[in-house]
DNA sequence: TTGTATGCGTTATCAA
DNA sequence: TTGATAACGCATACAA
């Protein structure tokens, strides 16, 4: 508990400049290599840990980097975390965290705690508010958004289309032609997944049967068992999500039904329950690493260039069978 | 993009002293209820976010609370955060996030961040590190540490003894007399697991069989394999965390076995692939948020006196029984 | 490389 | 409640 170290005291200790300090610390152009060990092991030495807050604060620019997730509890976020920091290591820039809340009313309140924190832009995945609110939040703190569209400001997502499209031409390939989708509440977006599904479905030939459901796994297993007791059984079912398909293989473990055997089932997300023995859910995969990464070398860009036109990446995703999905009962 | 909104600019608009805008966005004593209205909804107007930067670096004692997560994909983590926050939002501290990684690599790096970061304590779960080192930086920024007790330092635990007890004495209770243990290495603490696991056994007059293995899946299901093939195969499995469990349910699907029927499994973590259908895994449960509630009152209080003993708090988990446990087959 | 001066936007302290 | 002023620890620009 000595009185705060600061680079008065390590500049002193080492026998340089304060300013000299200053750039060591930031490795910046300017301090021979020799040097800079010297004062940085001067400073181990004393304690003394660079001062975000002061930097921060005196330099005029921000150039840390904030990032927005919803929700610690869905895989997805941290796949994304993990891809942001591998793309953005590089250039050493600081990464302010905020956490969400699935209904999104905590958005408002996150984000602006990464504004207070002054971050230069926010990687935002996950966020609920509606367009208009992001727009207006972006011109003031540029927001690069993640797995969502947003016109007028930066965007990373993947191709629902293409993710319908795999999923269903995969089920009609192994020669299913009663399938059902679960889709989510068409509010939120992710519309490519359900056109895609119906898309395929009619250049098949084959009658769509599209029924909309929330996020909660009870509310999947109750339409699965709608569509089960009903005329005309589907024998698969593509869901939006993983939770929404986990909520259909509750129902059919509990009917005593195979899935993969005599019901197929298809997910979107591959979060990490998918892959659990005994689960093994064919699922869509995002790529949240992959997604991550483009959206951290969208934010270093922006950081670089506050004035550029706003970019519109799309990444595609791609299909993982395991053991929910296999041919089509005869 | 205007320039910077300041507290000088929403005091002159609010037509009150700078002051007094400070105190209104500490909701400080001595501003009047309505006044204080007023400020912060001019402040609004102007598009004011109020400068947490600045306002750290000039307040003397730090007040934010920092929070290292190992790993984001792990749902133990994600509970231990929302218990965090729930126990310090009533109090409005900032809270400041560092991830880590699976193998304590970034240990060191992301403590630092958080003490560049300048916050008053911070709260550890899944820390890594030799104990020495922890208390070597928590005599500079004291640590809270969850679900590990490091001597010296504010600790809340689980109770991974009573744990211990609980999972081998159910089923012996279920009749299994052939119980092996997968254990984690003994390096990385959570000894009571195993202690209560032993301790059990030899209450009960049965012999321990007690295997090492990593964290790995892969590896978990080699050690399972060995005991299955070996004399005397086990009729039920304590594994020291999901994973493992994991790797043994794959083993055993693998070869037609039903968990919870031939052979039972129990795993110890609770953690979010446990209740997935189909895998629907017995488990221990820590108690994640509870462990994180604990810690951020255990924060706080630290926070208001630096010079307090260090506090030990042990919380209690509980057997959460699935699909994966049943009587010994006969 | 070195000093040195100036400023970043607050908080904190005091006197009024 | 109000001003006014001194920190806070650093970045930055400049002259040497």
């Amino acid at each position: 508990m000595s009185a705060r170290v600061t680079m008065a005291d390590v500049a002193e200790a080492a026998g340089v400049s304060r300013a000299l300090v200053s750039l060591a610390y930031r490795d910046a152009f300017g301090v021979n290599g020799d040097t800079r060990r010297r004062i940085l092991d001067v400073g181990d030495e004393l304690g003394y840990v660079h001062n975000r807050i002061a930097a921060s604060l005196a330099s005029s620019g921000a150039t840390s980097i904030g990032v927005y997730l919803q929700d610690l509890h869905n895989d997805f976020f941290a796949d994304v975390h993990d891809g942001i920091r591998d793309a953005v290591e590089t250039e050493a820039r600081d990464l302010v965290l905020a956490v969400g809340a699935l209904g999104g009313e905590r958005d408002a309140g996150s984000l602006r705690a990464l504004q207070g924190a002054r971050v230069g832009v926010i990687i935002g995945a996950g966020i609920l508010m509606p367009d208009a609110e992001v727009q207006a939040f972006s011109s003031r703190t540029p927001i690069v958004s993640i797995a969502r569209e947003v016109p007028g400001v930066d965007s990373v997502s993947s191709d629902n289309l293409a993710g319908g499209r795999l999923a269903t031409s995969h089920l009609i390939e192994l020669g299913h032609r009663r399938i059902a989708m679960l889709a989510n509440p068409p509010s939120d977006g992710y519309l490519g997944r359900r056109a895609g599904y119906e898309e395929q479905m009619a250049s098949a030939g084959l009658a769509s049967r599209t029924v909309e459901v929330s996020y909660s796994r009870a509310d999947a297993a109750t339409a699965a068992i709608a569509l089960l007791d009903g005329d005309d059984a589907p024998s698969a079912f593509f869901a939006h999500n993983d939770q929404t398909a986990l909520g259909v293989l509750e129902v059919l473990l509990a009917r005593g039904i195979t899935p993969g055997r005599e019901v197929s089932v298809i997910g979107y997300d591959n979060s990490s329950v998918s892959g659990a023995p005994g689960t093994s859910l064919s699922s869509v995969d995002l790529h949240g690493a992959q997604l991550g990464a483009a959206a951290g070398r969208a934010a270093l860009r922006r950081l670089a260039d506050p004035a550029a036109p706003p970019e519109l990446e799309v990444t595609s995703p791609e299909l993982v069978l395991r053991m929910t999905t296999g041919p089509a009962p005869v």
